[in-house]
DNA sequence: GATGAATGAGGGTTCATTCAT
DNA sequence: TATGAATGAACCCTCATTCAT
């Protein structure tokens, strides 16, 4: 099944100095491109976790430096600031969730089985990964970013939603399903999930939710049901 | 319809160590008490104004007191510290909620109209106050207070959530709902409103949404449904 | 033997309505009265606990009214501020050493048993009392306190020492002391009395000094001895 | 004759996290060595001022840093906190006191030419040095540094006292020393040095005291003596 | 490029002092 | 007179950011 480009990040980078193709005869051109790339992931990774760890204001580029294994001053030969950091963290791990969806868009299979194969991916590539963290962070921090709030939802939410919106608007059409609220809310869709992220980041130590078959039950709801009459 | 219990602070407030029975004939005592109550009030209104604003770390206690019109080492005579303060303010705010969903579970009326209460109670008593900001905070700074969440997790959520199961197990015993889905997992009632809640923190300059219709929308899924065959 | 003028505090209590002397014709102000001079010296004493505990900086006024069991704004109806308590402490405290060493002087006795009664003075009215530590604040803060460390010159050090000197030389000249030195520099008499005040607060734990052997020792060493030839 | 050992700190600098042997080629490295220590020095150099002005609470690390000709917070790069800076400072001044007088006791000379020499080690060393000030401060700021206090103890007084101890003895069993009160109290060597430390500090300004005179006519007291019979 | 020492603004917290009751 | 809530200046310590090596 469908799965989310991986991040092979060869975006630009502030103060990278790009250019000289592939092919070009000065390897250690190359072996370089290699090692920054190397390291812009291991930085982007180590600040994922201490951001989600203890949230922006309270990381310290200290520990994501150290969790990385350099120095804190090369944090900023790849980034801005700290502010550049965590935006293009969420940047990063939320863009590809875009064309996965719109993917599913196009597809020409029955709702339902469309609808199942929304929650394994969710599953699969958001909730078992640290995509589920970004999201949360997103969630978290989200309202003192309006830019990135700007960002996610002009890139990813909005186009999803349409996404979906179309998808659904065509099931129920077809009389694939019969209340027309999930058309109307698409959010309902992936409402379960959002809240299985929250309860895990809360509440897991006292109670485990079973992601998957919550989404399951909730998809069953949306599409077996008929009209009341 | 129920209404939440407002939080007019009877309890003990710190600093005040003599207890001196309310009605006891020194005047000036009573006006200090009053006063006390009411600068603990305001310094707990100011408080959850700024750390919806900004989020807890980032919040400067400066700047709360300003906002609440006094002087920064005030707030140390009604709060231990900082996070005492954050910690007292969330309690203090979502305990009240328990109360009036257990006094739902014990109703004798229809589960559908009971949940049509509830989203009415949702928003009336949530959304549309100060509790929601309440709930925003409880999900973005819970992960970093595990203290809380677990208060919040024991005091609130475990005993809404088992009136919640209790109430549509019932329905369900009943025939008043055909999928058990929520019988399962009672956090779906919930999810349209968390969603709402997440959503409106977000994305409400580019998009708002209506929750009472949203919630209203799913809780049709959830009761008029019949099972498939 | 000499004592040393105690400072008759019947020291008060907080809230304990005292006595009333029988024959006062205004009863009020005598009452009044007294009951000032007892919080006066509670205030003084619980400073006194509170500064050689912690040092004139670190001692908060909140803990010395709390020791003497009143309100911390009490204390400034007796004195101006912090400084002023510990200058009048210190100088209630020492200040009726001088009378005690000036009566000394005039005694008409041998100098040895003069001796071996400052020892006996310096061992049960000085150590064995708080105004050990009244000495041991003196050592220690008096550099920060050059208005406390002229008054104990002036009032109390520069007249023992010419006291003592006095009473040296005759003894010297009558052939009772062979070695001058202590002529020259009778602050030798006290130097023993100050090192065990030193050593009891610092190395109590590890080992003690037996103050009145040590002082003793220190004596004879002065006055049996025989000029060298 | 002998000199205390100069601390010209070779010890491993907090943040020199990995070692490199002195040697190695690159020189950069070795200029933040030397700059390190300097910083160091530096630092201890100006809280020793400032502790010894002030006392330890009053104290402020902004004028610690002032003086040092750095800022506030490089003083955190050096020392965990204003206890360790205040620690540090004592513990590097007044350890190498223990060698130089260890030093002394085997030497086997009359031991009132030791007497004499350990007279002017004192003036020279410590008296006309800021060792007098660190002196001044252990004793000031020692009763609530339990700790301090302790390692003060074992790792210089009581050795300096065993050593003491161990030299007197034998000169009393030689006959040199007719009483044993100084081998019973070794203090008493130390109590002028002690006292001339104290005065200077408090009185100096009103009256002056020639602490080498004062130590030699104690010493003198001490060793020409026969016993009264 | 990479390092990490140095900086210094910023914020939580304490506490001497005031003053309304 | 006595109280203790209120004040706000002061100070320790942190940490994002810079820059010499």
């Amino acid at each position: 099944m469908a799965r989310i480009a991986q991040t092979r990040s060869p975006r630009g980078v502030a103060g990278t100095r790009r250019g000289r193709p592939a092919s070009a005869a000065r390897p250690s051109a190359n072996i370089r491109k290699v090692r920054q790339a190397g390291r812009r992931e291991a930085i982007l990774a180590a600040a994922l976790a201490e951001f989600s760890a203890r949230g922006f204001t309270a990381t310290r580029l200290d520990d994501v430096a150290k969790r990385a294994g350099i120095a804190k001053g090369t944090i900023y030969l790849y980034f801005r600031d700290k502010e550049s950091l965590f935006q293009e963290l969420i940047r990063t791990m939320l863009s590809p969730l875009v064309g996965t969806i719109e993917a599913l868009r196009d597809a020409d299979v029955p709702v339902r089985m469309l609808a199942d194969q929304l929650v394994e991916l969710f599953v699969r590539e958001v909730f078992l990964t640290r995509r589920k963290d970004v999201i949360r962070l997103m969630i978290s921090e989200g309202p003192r970013f309006p830019k990135l709030a700007e960002f996610y939802y002009r890139e990813v939410l909005s186009r999803i939603i349409a996404a979906l919106r179309a998808l659904l608007r065509r099931a129920h059409e077809r009389g694939e399903i019969a209340n027309d609220a999930v058309v109307r809310f698409p959010q309902l869709i992936a409402a379960p999930g959002i809240v299985a992220i929250i309860w895990t980041g809360l509440f897991d130590r006292f109670e485990t939710i079973d992601v998957r078959a919550m989404m399951k039950a909730h998809v069953d709801l949306l599409f077996t049901q008929r009209s009341a009459a």
